[in-house]
DNA sequence: ACCCAGGGTCATA
DNA sequence: TATGACCATGGG
């Protein structure tokens, strides 16, 4: 089991909090929009995940009912700016039709959090990553989300390796810093925006996000 | 022209 | 268990 240490964890998100400030996440409004957000972003640019948005909002198909009946062609053409559009709008709809089986946001705010981890697993088209977007920014449950960033500033950091299977990192990062949602909201969200701003996967200077671009904004873990 | 983005599924070994 | 192909738009 991946350990690693909650201090150095928390020296992490305080340097990456003073470098960005609040993160405000997750953008936009309501625990359903989030939940489609969070399929719509599968390896896609935030950008696009707001176009496709609009697109639902301005037909008023940004509900669980509408988008669980909506054809499969018409769902696709309206999410069509997020990318791979026929299979989300499968993703979409399977979600959807599982969201409403459940008894919507009500029933489902009553369950635990591994039931209802387990159930959005169940979806064809839900990965760990997705239900666990959803499970933290839409239910508020105390679950830290790992995605490619993660991964990426962490092992540059020296602080992990890296290729860790999911629910490992998931579990080890969990129990360094204790079940705190606001906490894994702010630090995921800062994992994201250094990653976007310097921690590239491949780097443009000599170790630009370990010795030299973190060192330059206050985020070394050596010396 | 190339790289990349807030992944997941499915077939294959 | 672990790779690899595939899905597709749009910004830098």
């Amino acid at each position: 089991m991946t350990r690693v240490p909650g201090r150095r964890l928390r020296s992490v998100v305080q340097r990456l909090h003073r470098r960005y400030g609040d993160q405000h996440w997750w953008p936009g409004d309501g625990g359903f929009e989030i939940m489609v957000g969070a399929v719509l972003t599968q390896n896609t640019a935030w950008v696009n995940v707001e176009r496709a948005l609009a697109n639902l909002r301005r037909e008023a198909h940004l509900a669980p009912e509408r988008i669980a009946v909506c054809h499969p062609r018409r769902l696709a053409r309206l999410i069509k700016p997020s990318g791979y559009f026929n299979v989300k709008a499968k993703r979409l709809r399977n979600f959807c039709r599982w969201y409403m089986e459940q008894g919507g946001t009500a029933a489902l705010r009553r369950r635990s959090t591994e039931d209802l981890r387990h159930g959005l697993l169940s979806v064809n088209g839900i990965g760990p990553e997705t239900a666990d977007d959803i499970l933290l920014y839409a239910f508020e449950r105390p679950v830290f989300v790992i995605d490619a960033y993660t991964r990426r500033v962490l092992s540059r950091l020296g602080m992990i390796r890296g290729d860790e299977p999911y629910d490992e990192l998931r579990l080890g990062l969990e129990h360094a810093l204790g079940p705190d949602v606001p906490l894994f909201n702010e630090f995921h969200a800062l994992l994201v925006r250094h990653g976007k701003d310097v921690c590239r996967p491949k780097p443009r200077c000599d170790a630009c996000c370990l010795r030299r671009g973190c060192g330059r904004i206050g985020l070394r873990t050596e010396d």
